[in-house]
RNA sequence: GGGUCGUUAGCUCAGUUGGUUAGAGCGCCACGUUGACAUCGUGGAGGUCACAAGUUCGAGUCUUGUACGACCCA
């Protein structure tokens, strides 16, 4: 059923062919002229999940290599923007690639059930109701959200279908599914084991309208104009003396427990130790020295709030101080813990802005504000919501990460992870060595609940509070039999998505198919903004708990943005639908359009006002292409043609020599672009080809090089006469214009599957094939048949003769005269090639030994040839002469400043002797052709 | 504040260990509908490789500094 590949054989465009029941085979010659994407898209796709081409098999694994690539689980509420465009059509072409080449090719679909973002959209619904989550209650809620994504969810896979993605859905996942709530329990109950997690009290990143806390990373930095408050603190045994502090969040003073100064800053020594009283509430704080503070900034001296900052929380620990919340869960400024007396009635109950400014205003009342300056700083934002961030002490499992992150670390730097663009290494190295503790409890409901149960009996009688950790459910105390309550808490979402590419594969059985077969996978294709988020956790995670990096390389691609360079984004507006781009050009030509542009790392810039500009690129070339394949099938006809490896070489002419080397060259460029597809020794990149392959940009330019510039403007053109008359020769150039663009449509495949695919079917094949999609991917001849550039000779005269006829304005349809001087073996090259010649520059062209006198156009052609074009009666000896005074003067300082070299003895004594040699061939040949043209010049002046 | 990177044609970018006359796509200019293709063809213009100094026989490429910019982290 699946194809073989053949290894020694020349001939590879049979090699992976495979029978089925006959397909209707079109008339080539009724190919429409209009290329209907929209019809061709749905039928192809469908054929291939008919044909099970997307289906990767465990078993098959063990025969081939592997090739796997999970799809970054968008939110199972997402709708598609261009950003997953980007994203899976990179994938899409590395695993249909792959899949040709020989591999068993697995891309894993999926969704994240995406705890805040989705619980946020239902909220949104609930709140048109008039209701909260909390009207409704956790369980009502929760169903609630399982209906709404049982019936709107995953519709993004969907559209990733219309893109031509070939991800195998049958395997597809969901992080919320049972199996892999499972990998979830295990995860976590396997790190509790082994003390790395813990429950901490400690001041972590609120979001109130969420009513969640976040991670680090989840707490998102935006540039603000804020304001520095300076404030007067008196000392409370003498109101004379005072010391000011500088605080960009005044409202939080109800919360200080101190001020600190650093130690050796001589202006405050006097004041450490004593007390100072709090403006507004007169509460009295000591004083103390804490080589945290910066004497440098603002007046040197800072407030300490340590349950409402992260820094002054480490302080408060360090001098013991109470930790006073005044600022609640929602927002709202009251006393809520430690709190009594800080927080005066005419503020309690106060939003925390609204706080702000009457502080402000009451501060300023009493005298106590020194001033205020603009201050630009970085505030955290939530996000899913962008709320400002309310840091905030509480209750919180972490993750003791630093023994993970150790092992990530470790299979970067032995190079069995690469990641690319390069650059992004010291990224990643520079966060997991300063790794910190991960935050994975959220107070949502929608989401993995935390495997923790609680005894009340257990804990009040035995005075214990050892949390039951289980990786099923507990229903009854083990100790006591009693009652049980699990955790309220909910996991961080990514906690189940840094499982994905092993929790999709079976995993924590050890005996699943598919993990054996599959894991560990190659490349992951996301974006560096969850570098940290994910990526770098999937390493972690796969390294802790299967000992292997999940993928040996991470391939990190550009953002999408619009003409101002802005990320495309909902809020903006900018933002590009592709379910739009393809029903307007089709799903090739919006994936041609990013491929085309996808430098490595390098950012696609789209005009969401201008699609038609846009996607250009990618619409123009699918015309092309299938202007190109109209055209070349309807000449071939559907006679089957010789396989190429049959054909005598002296039966091929210089054209067909030069397009099946042409062609080599383009495999061979678009190898080099887009492998090696995996490390080729013992699982670890070498040095040598660490950062090789994945130059997406340049696969593309090289195969559409090779079937535009090449096949197409040069091949094509050449050998319509030969096609035109019965015989050998004909048959001989219809197998080679076959091959060609067989081998073309194979090369462009991954990137353009439908189109390729709908051409491809339409080669005269014996026996027919059934997919290219399962085609074998090109390879180079083995044995090349050489017959020197004879061709280049050709392709050289034809684009003078065209330069002349441009100059002179020849009409397109006029034929011109042209001889060229030549003897000896060029001669007999170019006489080879006349007829060829005359075909595609229009001219009637002949060799002569020696130049004709007269009146002409003249040029040097680079193989010392004189092309010489007559036209009589309209040469201008002027425009004649100013294009060989250009060309001298051009050529003669070239070549002063190359004899400049090689007059230098320190040139000649120290570089490379073959340079040396080949510097000096260049200047004869230069010298040579100099004078040739200043002869010409001579000659026209008589 | 720390880190990483960038600055090459009007625009977006290639340029792999220093060594041909620095390339591509798009855009621009001229001509053109010759029976595949005007979503096209043919021809052409356009760059002191950000700036300064250094290493070298030789620098877009290596080193240092300056300017501007981007991204990540605190």
């Amino acid at each position: 059923m699946f194809p073989t590949f053949a290894t020694s054989s020349n001939d590879w465009r049979f090699a992976g062919a495979f029978s089925f029941p006959a397909m209707t085979t079109p008339d080539p010659n009724s190919l429409p002229s209009n290329y209907d994407f929209a019809a061709t898209e749905a039928e192809w796709y469908s054929r291939w999940s008919e044909h099970g081409v997307f289906t990767a098999s465990a078993a098959r694994a063990a025969q081939r290599e592997p090739f796997v690539i999970v799809l970054p689980p968008p939110n199972v509420t997402a709708v598609l923007h261009v950003g997953h465009g980007l994203n899976s059509t990179v994938q899409d072409l590395l695993i249909r690639w792959r899949r040709m080449a020989g591999d068993e090719a697995l891309w894993v679909p999926g969704t994240d059930h995406a705890g805040i973002a989705t619980q946020n959209v239902v909220e949104k619904q609930i709140a048109v109701e008039g209701h909260t989550r909390f009207d409704l209650g956790r369980e009502p809620f929760v169903e609630r959200v399982e209906q709404f994504v049982a019936q709107t969810g995953g519709e993004i896979l969907h559209q990733l279908k219309s893109l031509g993605s070939s991800a195998d859905w049958t395997r597809t996942a969901y992080t919320f599914s049972p199996e892999l709530s499972v990998a979830v329990r295990e995860a976590f109950v396997r790190l509790w084991e082994r003390g790395l997690v813990y429950k901490g009290h400690r001041v972590i990143h609120w979001c109130p309208r969420c009513g969640t806390s976040l991670s680090d990373e989840e707490a998102e930095f935006t540039e603000t104009a804020g304001k520095l408050y300076h404030v007067r603190y008196l000392l409370a045994d003498d109101a004379a003396q005072s010391i000011t502090v500088a605080t960009t969040r005044p409202e939080t003073m109800l919360g200080d427990v101190a001020v600190a100064v650093h130690p050796d800053d001589a202006r405050y020594a006097p004041f450490v130790g004593r007390e100072v009283l709090l403006p507004i509430t007169g509460v009295r704080i000591p004083v103390i020295a804490d080589s945290y503070t910066d004497p440098t900034f603002g007046s040197g001296a800072v407030k300490i709030t340590p349950a409402h900052d992260a820094n002054d929380f480490d302080v408060g620990k360090r001098h013991a101080l109470s930790m006073p919340v005044i600022i609640d869960a929602d927002g709202i400024v009251r006393e809520v813990e430690l709190a009594a007396g800080r927080v005066p009635p005419s503020l309690a109950g106060l939003d925390r802005f609204v706080a702000r400014d009457r502080i402000v205003e009451l501060l300023t009342a009493e005298g106590a504000l020194v001033k205020v300056e603009p201050h630009q700083h970085n505030v955290r934002h939530c996000y899913r919501c962008d709320t400002v961030v309310e840091p905030r002490l509480s209750d919180q499992w972490f993750v003791h990460m630093q023994p993970l992150a150790e092992k990530a670390l470790a299979v970067l730097r032995s190079g069995q992870l690469r990641i690319l663009p390069e650059r992004w290494e010291a990224v990643y190295v520079n966060w997991l060595e300063g790794i910190r503790d991960w935050n994975i409890s959220r107070q949502i409901w929608w989401g993995h609940r935390i495997p923790v149960w609680y005894c009340d009996a257990c804990s009040s009688t035995a005075g214990t509070s050892t949390p039951i950790v289980s990786r099923d459910p507990v229903l009854f105390c083990p100790t006591c039999g009693g009652t049980v309550r699990q955790d309220d808490d909910v996991l961080d979402t990514w906690f189940s998505s840094w499982l994905w590419p092993f929790s999709t594969l079976g995993w924590p059985d050890r005996n699943s198919a598919d993990l054996k077969a599959f894991y560990p996978g190659d490349v992951l294709v996301t974006a560096p903004e969850i570098l940290f988020f994910w990526v770098s956790r999937m390493v972690m995670a796969g390294c802790w708990f299967l000992d292997e990096t999940p993928f040996h390389t991470v391939y990190l691609h550009g953002t999408v943005r619009d003409m101002q360079h802005r990320k495309m984004s909902k809020s903006l507006g900018n933002g590009i639908d592709p379910v739009d781009v393809v029903r307007l050009y089709g799903a090739d030509a919006l994936r041609w359009t990013m491929v085309a542009g996808l430098g490595l790392g390098v950012d696609v810039m789209l005009d969401p006002d201008d699609l038609e500009k846009s996607f250009a690129p990618g619409r123009n070339f699918c015309t092309k292409l299938w202007n190109i394949g109209r055209f070349l099938l309807s000449r071939v006809g559907t006679e089957p043609v010789d396989p190429i490896g049959v054909l005598a070489p002296e039966s091929l002419t210089a054209a067909d020599a030069w397009i099946l080397d042409r062609l080599d060259q383009a495999i061979a460029d678009c190898d080099a672009a887009l492998g090696p597809p995996r490390p080729s020794a013992h699982g670890a990149w070498t040095e040598a080809e660490k950062g090789r392959g994945l130059r997406l940009s340049e696969y593309a330019e090289a195969a559409r090089r090779f079937v535009w510039n090449e096949l197409a403007d040069w091949y094509l053109e050449s050998v319509k006469p030969r096609l035109a008359t019965e015989g050998a020769d004909r048959e001989v150039a219809r197998a080679v214009l076959a091959h060609a663009f067989d081998g073309a449509l194979r090369l462009l495949h991954p990137i353009v599957p439908f189109i390729t695919e709908a051409l491809w079917q339409q080669l005269p094949q014996t026996p027919h094939p059934a997919l290219l999609a399962t085609a074998a991917w090109p390879k180079q001849r083995i044995t090349r048949v050489l017959i020197g550039d004879a061709f280049e000779h050709t392709r050289e005269t034809v684009q003078a003769i065209r330069k002349v006829r441009a100059e002179y304005n020849v009409q397109p349809g006029g034929w011109v005269d042209a001889i060229l001087v030549a003897s000896g073996p060029l001669a007999t090259v170019l006489t080879a090639q006349l007829e060829t010649i005359g075909v595609i520059a229009r001219g009637r062209v002949v060799i002569a030994p020696i130049a004709p006198t007269g009146l002409a156009s003249r040029i040097v052609l680079s193989n010392g040839v004189e092309l010489v074009v007559p036209l009589a009666g309209m040469i201008d000896v002027a425009k004649e002469r100013q294009r060989l005074d250009g060309e001298i003067a051009q050529l003669d300082k070239q070549l002063s400043a190359l004899d400049g070299r090689l007059a230098n003895e320190k040139f000649t004594a120290k570089a490379p002797p073959e340079l040396v040699v080949a510097e000096r061939a260049k200047a004869e040949e230069w010298r040579s052709r100099l004078e040739q043209l200043r002869a010409k010049l001579t000659a026209l002046g008589e």
